[in-house]
DNA sequence: TTCAGAGCTATTGTATACAGTTTTGGCAAT
DNA sequence: ATTGCCAAAACTGTATACAATAGCTCTGAA
């Protein structure tokens, strides 16, 4: 239930600043409303929607400001998950990590798959966290990147990032595999800065921000 | 509502591993269940309490694995809020910090209200995440500090403790004072993982821990 | 005595009804 | 055209009913 909502949210069927009525979310989902009304409050603590008492939720919108703070959170817990990685991360963790680096070089190098790549790329992220072996750490990094979800359909993929964000991860990589914690916690964090600053650049300049966030949304409704 | 579960574990009314049934619940708040399903649903989320499907809630324990983790991530937070401060308090915020700070050592000096003393401590912590100016930050250390409430009350104050809590305090106090980010950053941090230390010293002795818990209950339903 | 299993009870999950508040749409006055 | 206000409609918050499931108790056998 909860699943269908913030699904349909990260799908990009439900974009930032729709607002959403129970009635309408239970039928759309076929059920009553207090398992609709569970979902949303949920979803609310989770920062994906937001709410007013006796008000209808709408999905989060996230400002220049917000998103700034955010990406400050996130670098900053993506770090230390580099960190305790590079101290923690046992031999077969490290052989997965360094196997997804290397599936991601080639996607890369042959034909610039985005999609693919980007999905390599997220992957690359999440066994580093799961190497960090902190639950509460994955945890938080994960309600944190949900929040950003809806907003990732407007980062769009200039020519040379993907092979910054490679070398970024080479980096990473490199300092994990050699247990040099301050080091990967250092390449870490600009890393994740570097994307926040990226997406930053286009959310504030909303003409642009829109016309892709539409092409998206087409996309992905096919 | 939801305040009254959550204030009630605060309290100490409910305590960790304490089973809540809805029905119980709904006749304790004077509501019918739907809103304390609410209310148990936001707290599931909030780490406050545990929920499998179709089982009875029940206060979090925090074993001493999860208590490492969740110290390990909360300082980093902390530390971070430090550093922010250190870049981005106003004059006023700072004043208010010094004259907390102030008020604190005169507490301890004369006379030693723990009770007091520990009130203005959170109040010193809550000022300089304040000062951070970062709302995303400020709430995610709210929900991870909360996680702890529960077990707060089994830190004992050793002789000595006291002192030297203040004592960080003072050099926290000063790198921020200075604008100095990266030594608000550390010494931040090592007061954090020092305070979970201290905790974990006295819940990883089961029966000590038992012992001080009921005392502590008992004081509180005074 | 201890363990396994069946049946009963207690409890959760969902649907629905109703009260109270917010929002909307239209009309009048500026 | 724009603003202010009122009534109607829509929507949220809470209570209650019922179905489905979990968990407990009691019986019987090893």
């Amino acid at each position: 239930m909860r699943i269908g909502i913030e699904s349909d949210i990260f799908a990009g069927r439900l974009v930032p600043g729709e607002v959403l009525d129970e009635m309408s979310m239970a039928e759309r989902y076929g059920v009553s409303r207090t398992p609709v009304r569970e979902a949303i409050a949920s979803l609310v603590r989770g920062g994906l929607l937001e709410k007013a008492a006796r008000t209808r939720a709408k999905v989060a919108e996230l400002d220049a400001t917000t998103l700034l703070n955010l990406f400050e959170v996130l670098a900053e817990l993506e770090a230390l998950s580099a960190r305790l990685a590079a101290e923690r991360m046992t031999t077969a963790e490290l052989a997965q990590l360094t196997a997804n680096h290397e599936r991601a070089r080639k996607v890369l190098e042959s034909g610039e798959d985005a999609e693919q790549y980007a999905a390599l790329g997220r992957e690359f992220h999440r066994l580093i966290l799961e190497g960090a072996a902190n639950d509460t750490l994955e945890e938080m990094t994960a309600t944190l990147a949900n929040r950003l979800v809806p907003y990732r359909r407007y980062q769009v993929m200039a020519p040379g990032r993907l092979q910054r964000n490679q070398d970024d991860h080479d980096h990473i990589l490199a300092a994990i595999s050699q247990g040099d914690a301050a080091n990967a916690f250092a390449r870490m964090h600009a890393h994740a800065i570097d994307q926040g600053n990226a997406l930053l650049r286009f959310i504030g300049k909303p003409e642009r921000v829109r016309s892709t966030a539409r092409e998206a949304i087409n996309e992905a409704d096919k």
